[in-house]
RNA sequence: GCGCCAGUAGCUCAGCCGGAUAGAGCAACGGCCUUCUAAGCCGUAGGCCAGAGGUUCGAAUCCUCUCUGGCGUACCA
């Protein structure tokens, strides 16, 4: 990467002045705002002149008179207070057009062993008692690039959907079922108090009849309701599923919270806390002390009837996340959930695990923009648009780009109507347009009578104008945009880095003609600049999971 | 009350482990198609970075306080 390389020529630099190499993470190499100020700077000078009793300016003009000798640059130069612009070298920049075009789909991607982490992702994690519905879609679009990317990276990453089949809201799906089964079959109803009452539950109903039959009925209580809780557990599931499969998120596993109760794993819990010196009785009731480690209060873990709260389960899940050997826990969830962060890791804490590799991304509210309202996504308020209904309304990649743009921790303003737009002011759209136009310049030029194949990489001298020399910076950055998204966990970066270069592409082809047969090798190494943008683009939208179209 | 997140151009937002002139995209206004997809490009205009203090050579960025908005604060999951 070229970013890690000047970063080792500055410090090499340290070691010729003489002076004592400050840390290679004291190094920063940057991205200037303005382009005057070069490609990259540094300001290793105005931060460390102190230190070795020099000033700023002196010590930037030391540095970069040893840097400036360096065939990889350009240039090399010291600035007003302190600062060191670096300019790489044309000839540097016009061996990344090949570095592109030998990596291909894996340019950007990073095999180093040495950082590799082994992280597990969790995210959407839905009660199956009906349709995933938008504020679900955020998380499945982020997760789901954010592994993705992080696998691109050379990290170990499992991506993990934790079914919650068990307790009380199950009990409350299988009695909605029953309503809807009884009243299918035109039978006495009697409704159930806050039930469910979707589209999937009329349809589960339906498939215990057409499978069932009358003899659903005729069965004893027990075993109609053991019928009934697989159907409607099995079948919302794998509608889910469904649903996550058309908007292009795969999961590596799921995880049945009923599976892991069934292992006893509620009960060792309790056993472990019962070890500690935190638990305590108080009013009918057993209470473990989080607030010793964090949270806000003490928190109830068996209720008075002997049944256990949900913490319980949620810290059994959590031990066999750490009992599978991650060095990182990522858990994602929706803005309704960040209370229960901190009663978890307290938990985890009391429990002696290691809580500063468990990590929560909280996503904020969705909110969809109809007509020129503002219509907060609540289920509460039974206003929420389904996935599936956002998938056959806005589509997929529109969808996912949308959710993408914005930073997780920021409320989301999805614009139905703009998603759907097909013009520059969608931009999804404009991304995508940008790759299916390069691919239109490949016909284009085998119309012409120019081979792709005669391409010689001493034809890229013939570029030599600014759009050109933009375009292949631009590219150049990839790789290291990669790195920082993938540590700071900021997807959003992704979406807006692709707007930047489908624009700064369709600049460079506003201006400059690629296809001439008059100047074949121009023609040619313009081809190879666009090809190599066209495998920036795709790179960058398989990692959101969204398509590249060839023509549009 | 307490906690979390946010407050930057008319709108939606980047930038926030401090750096040089605060950036995009929409919307507005004015231009560009007999030549590779105009689903495109170029130009103009638009700002006391919510407010007040502090830290420093330097603050949109860090600290404190205030104001505004969203969310959370269960013996629900």
């Amino acid at each position: 990467m070229i970013i890690e390389t000047i970063k080792q020529k500055f410090y090499n630099s340290f070691k010729e002045l003489d002076l004592e190499a400050p840390l290679m993470d004291e190094i920063e190499i940057e991205h200037p705002k303005h382009k005057e100020y070069g490609d990259y700077s540094c300001n290793i000078a105005l931060k460390k002149a102190k230190s070795y009793k020099t000033k700023p300016l002196k010590l930037a003009k030391d540095i970069a008179s040893t840097l400036d000798k360096d065939n990889f640059f350009a240039k090399v130069e010291a600035i007003k207070p302190g600062f060191i612009n670096i300019y790489i070298s044309k000839k540097e920049l016009r061996d990344i057009l090949l570095t592109i075009h030998e990596t291909g789909e894996d340019f950007g991607r990073n095999t180093q062993s040495e950082n590799s982490q082994k992280v597990l992702l969790e995210f959407v994690s839905a009660n199956p008692t009906g349709p995933l519905n938008v504020v679900n879609a955020r998380a499945a679009a982020f997760g789901d690039s954010l592994a993705k990317i992080m696998n691109f990276l050379g990290h170990e990453v499992q991506t993990e959907y934790y079914i919650n089949d068990a307790g009380n809201q199950i009990d409350i799906l299988i009695e909605s079922v029953e309503v809807e089964l009884n009243r299918l079959a035109e039978m006495p109803v009697k409704e159930v108090e806050g039930g469910y009452k979707n589209q999937y539950i009329r349809e589960v109903a339906d498939e215990i009849l057409e499978e069932e039959h009358q003899s659903i009925f005729r069965t004893s209580e027990a075993n109609k309701e053991k019928k009934i809780r697989k159907y409607a557990l099995d079948g919302i599931l794998k509608r889910q599923k469904e649903s996550l499969l058309d908007f292009n998120v795969f999961f590596d596993n799921w995880i049945s919270e009923q599976a892991l109760r069934d292992k006893g794993s509620v009960e060792d819990v309790l056993s472990y806390l019962a070890e500690t010196d935190y638990i305590y009785e108080k009013d009918d009731a057993m209470w473990v002390s989080t607030s010793k480690f964090g949270d806000d209060k003490d928190r109830v873990i068996m209720k008075g009837d002997g049944t256990t709260t949900y913490l319980i389960p949620d810290l059994a899940y959590h031990i066999s996340k750490y009992k599978r050997g991650f060095n990182q826990l990522i858990d994602i969830l929706g803005p309704d959930h960040h209370g229960h962060t901190k009663k978890l890791q307290a938990g985890m804490k009391i429990l002696g695990y290691d809580i500063d590799i468990l990590n929560f991304i909280i996503l904020q509210q969705v909110n969809f923009i109809i007509g020129d309202k503002k219509v907060k996504m609540s289920k509460r308020e039974g206003n929420i648009f389904t996935l599936d209904q956002l998938i056959d309304e806005v589509g997929t990649d529109a969808s996912r780009f949308f959710f993408l743009m914005r930073k997780s921790n920021s409320p989301l303003d999805f614009d139905i109507e703009l998603a759907k737009k097909q013009s520059s002011e969608n931009p999804v759209y404009y991304v995508q347009y940008a790759h299916a136009r390069i691919n239109s310049l490949e016909k284009k030029v085998s119309k012409e009578g120019i081979k792709f194949k005669n391409f010689k990489p001493e034809y890229l001298k013939r570029l030599r104008y600014e759009e050109e020399w933009n375009l292949i910076r631009k590219l150049m950055k990839f790789p290291e945009l990669l790195v920082h998204i993938s540590a700071t966990q900021s997807v959003h970066l992704l979406t807006s880095y692709l707007i930047g270069l489908a624009s700064t592409y369709h600049t460079f082809y506003q201006k400059r003609r690629v296809v001439n047969k008059r100047y074949k090798e121009l023609s040619l190494a313009r081809l190879y600049l666009c090809k190599a943008t066209q495998i920036v683009l795709a790179n960058g939208l398989r990692l959101l999971g969204i398509s590249a179209p060839k023509e549009m």
